[in-house]
DNA sequence: AAACAATCAATTGTCTGACAATTAATTGTT
DNA sequence: AACAATTAATTGTCAGACAATTGATTGTTT
């Protein structure tokens, strides 16, 4: 008779009572704001020590998925993820997943623009008098030539991050928008010379205006000059391989 | 005289800890796949008890940045954080997004297909043998009638995660699969009726062979008729408000 | 010498019990 | 009624112990 392997865990025990804990949060059996049971009643419950409890909670906080609170009225609270914070974590993940696995700047440049380019004609669309005075605040700083190149670098990264979320669609702006921040260590690697950043305030002018007067493919058109002017600056930052 | 607020340490002792881990990782002062000190040497270092320690690494490995193996090699090691990992985190991220943020079925549909058509051009251009063959086998599937809707769903997913992917460009196909899959509870809230399968996977067919023949147009042109289509059945899903 | 078994040592995983810090609620005092 | 002190509940941290795992070492046998 053949054997019935048991499920063997060999997961320890506070993994499966993270898992078990989120598991219930996202099959909306906790639901959000509400309390868990105290860490002492949740060891009683799983049959495991305090000190097992509260490694398991401390896995789900670092996921936002809960947080802790002391005091008397205190104890483990399911959190509402906001898309500031998810975003905040995309961004992480993905420069480290840029850096770790030697992603070729091509590629990012490619992801990136390809993405923003898919929100331009929302944007078009739907950009609110506010995103458009945003836009002409970041042009309008970028035309400052006593800006260091990380700073006119943080000010292009928002300028787009505008245009993806003027898309107007939440989880659409969180993704591109996301994407274009998690560039930003690597634009910081490029070198702007002063007519460079003309040409690229000029643009981003030009982008705006379409985007005042509703013209997709005008807008489409400056992106992709952007896109190939960024291209170019990569490949003069590209420093000659010694392979002597 | 102004007084000189220092800056106060809300923060618990196993988060300082965890972020100054995580900093030292991010910046690369340690790099892939190294051992961290074993938990007593950091509680040393950082003069605090190995339990705070351990919290510590625990909010680490939630967030797939170090891994702890047991035994005399042991010990907390920095992880290559691969695109899997990174997408899986992403998609449950998005759910719980989508899940704890009421966003409307309309809106995900639009934020899934404008990212997908993104990658479309690309796709054309880059798409391999191997690419064409999983889409053609996920339309063989989709023709099975005795599929369940859970199934088909998931064929569908698989089919258009294969397409962002097909894109060639890695950062743009975990993004664009990861918007994809994120959608995967919300597609199977929808009914299929057989014609409504059978329309589709014919649609899914057609992209398939605009892919093989490079045309992005013409793929283009059926990813609007599967948005246009998955709308309607979203409309149809909708349940008439009983507001008496 | 090679193969195998037993032991050892390093490390993480878990438990127990204790105390400190924080904070809401309660109680006491004016 | 307003304010102060106490209390109770809860998380944060600590110290020390033992169990479980696993690579390395050592010893034994063939």
């Amino acid at each position: 008779m053949a054997i019935e392997y048991q499920a063997i865990r060999k997961e320890g025990l506070s993994t499966q009572i993270a898992n078990a804990i989120r598991k219930a949060i996202v099959d909306g059996h906790l639901a959000v704001e509400e309390k868990l049971p105290s860490e002492t009643e949740l060891a009683d419950r799983f049959g495991v020590s305090r000190a097992t409890v509260r490694e398991a909670l401390k896995r789900l906080a670092a996921q936002n998925l809960i947080r802790s609170e002391r005091g008397a009225a205190g104890g483990a609270f399911v959190n509402r993820i906001t898309w500031d914070e998810a975003q905040d974590d995309l961004v992480s993940t993905c420069r480290l997943l840029i850096g770790m696995n030697d992603i070729p700047l091509e590629d990012a440049i490619e992801a990136r623009f390809t993405m923003e380019a898919s929100c331009l004609p929302l944007a078009a669309q739907r950009r609110t008098a506010d995103d458009l005075a945003a836009l002409r605040a970041e042009v309008y700083k970028q035309r400052d030539k006593d800006l260091s190149d990380e700073d006119f670098c943080a000010s292009d990264v928002r300028f787009h991050s505008v245009v993806a979320r003027a898309s107007g669609n939440p989880l659409l702006g969180f993704q591109v928008s996301g994407a274009v921040e998690a560039m930003q260590p690597l634009m910081n690697m490029l070198v702007y010379r002063l007519r460079d950043r003309e040409s690229i305030a000029d643009l981003h002018k030009a982008m705006t205006d379409a985007l005042e007067a509703r013209d997709a493919v005008t807008a489409q058109h400056k992106l992709d000059q952007l896109a190939a002017y960024t291209r170019k600056l990569a490949d003069l930052r590209r420093v000659p391989r010694d392979d002597g």
